[in-house]
DNA sequence: GCCGCTATTGCCCTAAGGTACAATAGCAGA
DNA sequence: TCTGCTATTGTACCTTAGGGCAATAGCGGC
């Protein structure tokens, strides 16, 4: 499989349906993976790949519906773009999709250009998912790498304190808190506060211990 | 109009179904305003007002339908959280509702105790988006008040530049990015870079003249 | 022409950030 | 017990940030 091309998982239990939606697909010069079912979907993508890729799911099947299905894949953190669709939707299941995420909801039948659209769609949504899932990660990785001690000083850091109140916080020595600030700042690669600000928040990095605001 | 009451703001060309959602609202300790079509509420509601209120909407009206005036709401960033009723929708209409940010959509009938869920859902989104929006306009508002030169030093602050490296750029000496960054920090009411960079990603700063990275 | 706002700069001093070199100490694992 | 990691502190020195005081200069409006 390459990884530079988009594969699109079809999920349908009726077989006809899955060998004319591949075809489609492979028409567009994507990668087609057809499921019969969610439970069979679910098993071979326990974890996430790092690949473009999005889901076409019938909304009524045997077993898991689709719409089980993509509540499976939330609470995996498994989050890929889902496309529904079905012949015999109603109106709650549409909006329970839809809040749920659901890139759309196509009625069967549908336009020929609606489904190839609605892909290119929920294909560009998953790129942009995972070049900032890549950044999330490498952040979080940084992070990791941190000592406690460090972690703690960077979340005062963040929030403007100077050195001398992260020390009177910590009851340490204000050379003490320039040593960590410094391996927090080399660690955490960046070169300036400014940065290192940006890079918390984006991770929502949020200390096991939180700075309590003065009283 | 207490300010203190949230408003629910019913749009449905049927007068008896204007009056029953009313009662309804009511009923739940709510402000209820009707209007028998959607232009009668945008003539009505040009400006947006700072209390929490929603929308019920009827998707199919005589004029604009529910979702033209939806989309013109979004048009003219007067977001209040919508919710669609109707009688007759189909997948398609649902679909585009949800994805313009539609709370739910409910179709008739619907139970009984749907509709308040739905409004105490949107109401609470209302909320939370009063209180951003206060805050957003908060910042706006300090931003505004900075000189040309002020936001010019105060984007490349917020890149964690130093002094020396904003006086170069601005063809400037350092003594002067001083005085401006000094007055940036007064002005917008921060004693940190921290919370400067905090300000400025909130409101998605970005000035006249983006400053470029060395090449 | 005077006034107010903005922008600019110089000199001087204090405080804060950051680094180099050096040293002590607890703690867990080889 | 020795080793490696983490945390801690001290001394000295250099760079930045920031403020006080003072002054020059352009520009638009009264």
């Amino acid at each position: 499989m390459n990884p530079a091309i988009p594969a699109v998982y079809i999920v349908d239990d009726d077989a006809s349906v899955r060998r004319s939606l591949s075809r489609l697909v492979r028409q567009s010069g994507m990668d087609a993976r057809a499921f019969a079912s969610a439970e069979e979907y679910l098993l071979s993508h326990d974890k996430p790949v790092q690949q473009p890729a999005c889901l076409v799911v019938d909304l009524t099947m045997p077993g898991l519906s689709g719409l089980d299905l993509q509540t499976e894949l939330a609470r995996r953190s498994n989050n890929r773009p889902v496309i529904f669709i079905s012949g015999n939707a109603d109106i709650p299941s549409t909006v329970r999709a839809m809040r749920q995420g659901a890139v759309t909801f196509l009625p069967k039948p549908f336009e020929p250009a609606e489904l190839p659209n609605a892909i290119a769609e929920a294909l560009e949504m998953c790129r942009k998912q995972l070049a900032s899932d890549v950044e999330m990660n490498d952040i979080a990785v940084r992070v990791g790498e941190l000592t406690t001690r460090e972690r703690e000083v960077m979340s005062w850091v963040i929030t403007g304190a100077l050195n001398k109140q992260i020390a009177a916080e910590l009851g340490i020595v204000e050379r003490t808190v320039k040593v960590h600030r410094s391996r927090v700042m080399e660690k955490m690669q960046v070169l300036s506060v400014a940065e290192l600000v940006r890079l918390c928040d984006a991770v929502a990095f949020a200390p096991a211990v939180r700075p309590q605001p003065r009283s």
